[in-house]
DNA sequence: CTGTGTGAATTTTTTCACAGCT
DNA sequence: AGCTGTGAAAAAATTCACACAG
């Protein structure tokens, strides 16, 4: 039913589901693509294009259902179901991680926490108990968690992916700053701050340097 | 003399950058397109091409010099000086960010934090003055600073985003869950970790629900 | 020989434009 | 009349393939 979609097109889709929600809690229960597109900075022929890989959802001359079109694109991405994942990793950024208060309410919970440092483990982190790397496997498996999130040092990060993908996780979220590789069966999609800074710097290299420390008042 | 370069290149250029570095450590001093693309998963076709829209960095026969290729992509990026940038919102994660040791050594240095709050008005966090969001615009232009990080709710983030553009930043990185507007001198890029999750569950969604007991095989 | 630089070919992605449903 | 769904056209990005430099 659902061919080969490209995966830009998947990679927009999430887009799409957050305005969407804005515009139901707005109460608006129609929008039309030209609408949605420029909310978005998205052409409407995009959008159209985009959601007609997945079926026909709109109305001719109407537009869009918002509440229908919300509720099939999360079924789409898979959104209708809480996902469990596991996070590798109890360092400083670790923790910011775990205790970071938007993945809930989108249906990631975070269910087991890892680490090899012998002081980390044993603690309780944002209510969840730090266990040692060794028991990964096992717990992934037991549990049945198919999401990794990996906040070690750059250095560890492959190896730790490596095992997150052999113990069962497909899918794996990257937070140390490398390029990760993953087996044909999982994904993994890396959070870079400085790289997505550093494209811009690009576009900015002939400004002016700030005035530093030493700089005197004009 | 740089022409019009495609969007798509220069997000791939930091990651070369950090590929070579990772050469430079390992003490290689001349890399192929092959070898730096079986490293990073590109192809080698596509690495000249990219290099190539900038200048002749190879020789023939041989291939790139990495010390120099570094340098050269450094500069072209520019991130051959230091970048000042000031963040906006100091709740649990403008403070993770502020904290977060990874910026400083890729040239990128917090000089000023901006909240509302007035209980957090006048602290300091990581050896930075807290200050009130109205004296941002005259810090940011006193200070020559070109970079504005934004780690305030979704609600508050386009009106933050807009203060800062108006205040002479010209690249912001959003931390906040949403779709950002800029006029065109501007750049923004946002930082979305859920919405990486959210592409990636839909080539989850037809795997099993996990609990335990039901763990099947295949 | 090896591996770059680069036009040409191919593939992918986006946009156009309009028939047809409501 | 308004706006979707969708082939066709256009544009963009990627890959091919090879002359040629070292």
């Amino acid at each position: 039913m659902i061919g080969e979609i490209p995966d830009v097109v998947v990679q927009r889709l999430p887009r799409y589901v957050r305005e969407l929600r804005l515009l139901l809690d707005e109460g608006v229960e129609v929008v039309s693509s030209q609408e949605l597109g420029t909310r978005l900075l998205v052409t409407p022929a995009q959008i159209r294009k985009d959601l007609n890989y997945f079926g026909r959802f709109g109305k001719q001359g109407r537009g869009y259902n918002v509440r229908h079109l919300l509720e099939d694109l999360r079924e789409i991405l898979g959104l209708g179901r809480e996902w469990k994942a596991v996070l590798v990793g109890m360092g400083r950024l670790g923790r910011a991680v775990i205790s970071y208060p938007g993945f809930a309410p989108e249906g990631f919970r975070i269910v087991g926490a890892f680490d090899v440092a012998p002081e980390m483990v044993g603690q309780k982190v944002a209510g969840i108990d730090v266990r040692h790397l060794d028991e990964m496997k096992e717990f992934v498996q037991r549990e049945g968690v198919y999401i990794g999130i990996v906040a070690v040092p750059a250095e560890a990060a492959q190896a730790v992916i490596d095992r997150l993908v052999e113990s069962g996780v497909r899918a794996v979220l990257n937070y140390a700053p490398m390029s990760p590789t993953v087996p044909p069966e999982a994904r993994v999609r890396t959070i870079d701050p400085v790289q997505a800074l550093q494209t811009m710097t690009f576009h900015l290299r002939n400004l002016q340097q700030g005035k530093g420390t030493t700089a005197k008042k004009r």
